[in-house]
DNA sequence: GCGCTTGTTTTGAGTCATTCAAAAGAACTG
DNA sequence: CAGTTCTTTTGAATGACTCAAAACAAGCGC
């Protein structure tokens, strides 16, 4: 997609969950549309270099909106800093690395959400399940390994 | 088990752990033993009846020990502490109420760690599937449901 | 049992990620 | 284009946790 393109798809989606269209909005989204997992400082560098003036508060608020009205995922992986993906619909999985951080995406392994489901649910109605995969990545894998 | 049966196997631990056996040691096990998920502050609270002088951060280095030699384990649910908890050893998951943020422990649905294997693991080696379920839990669902 | 060594606990300060609140500003409605 | 309400900024504060140095104590050897 280029930029064009995804800003005027953020501007749809943001219409239709009901907030308003503003710079920082799609700007925030812009910058994490098919970037990866990125925690909101980077958000916030990233967004800075076309918006030099834009406040960390607000890539948080925006962030957090945005989340609200699923237009990104919020993940927290044990030991980092909330991130952010632009990949929803999908309930899709994480792995990340023990050594380094790095974070990559895992299909979901059993079709819909909650795609598992609990033996015993001691009483909970549950709505999803969240795998987190735990391993070493390939170039951790190379250092670990010497 | 009783405290004194507890205290036994801890001191036993902690030496084949390789670590010296001390009161804040023992309190902590003895506190977290047996009573579900607990944060750094609770543990505190409650290995200071006993020990009113403890200080919380002889708590969090404590933990931070037992938890390294795998005496207890560390869970990390998005929007909550990070949580102990005394059954270790089986690769169980857990299920988080989305509205009061309390934990159950689920029995792991395949077998032993990781229990579940990615489609595709983008070059990672997997050692580990943390599954969280998120839900409500039963008297949640009672107030949500008035 | 008594020091000694080394691991442990305390004390005190500091950090990071995040949230709260009030004031200033800008989208959308009519 | 004016008004209302939502957003953003500014500035401060919080919670959870970590870092570092000094005081202390467990367990070894004598």
């Amino acid at each position: 997609m280029t930029t064009d393109e995804i800003r005027a798809a953020a501007a749809e989606h943001l219409r239709s969950a009901g907030l308003r269209v503003t710079e920082p909005r799609l700007a925030v989204l812009e910058a994490v549309t098919g970037n990866g997992h990125l925690d909101a400082d980077t958000v916030h560098t990233r967004v800075a270099v076309g918006h030099p003036g834009i406040s960390l508060q607000s890539v948080y608020n925006v962030l957090g909106d945005l989340s609200a009205a699923e237009l990104l995922r919020r993940i927290e992986p044990a030991g980092s800093p909330a991130l952010f993906e632009s990949r929803i619909g999908d309930n899709h999985h994480h792995i990340v690395c023990t050594r380094c951080s790095a974070v990559a995406d895992v299909d979901c392994i059993v079709g819909q959400a909650p795609c598992l489901a609990p033996s015993d649910a001691s009483g909970f109605v549950v709505h999803t399940a969240e795998v987190t995969f735990w391993g070493l990545c390939a170039s951790c894998q190379q250092e670990a390994g010497v």
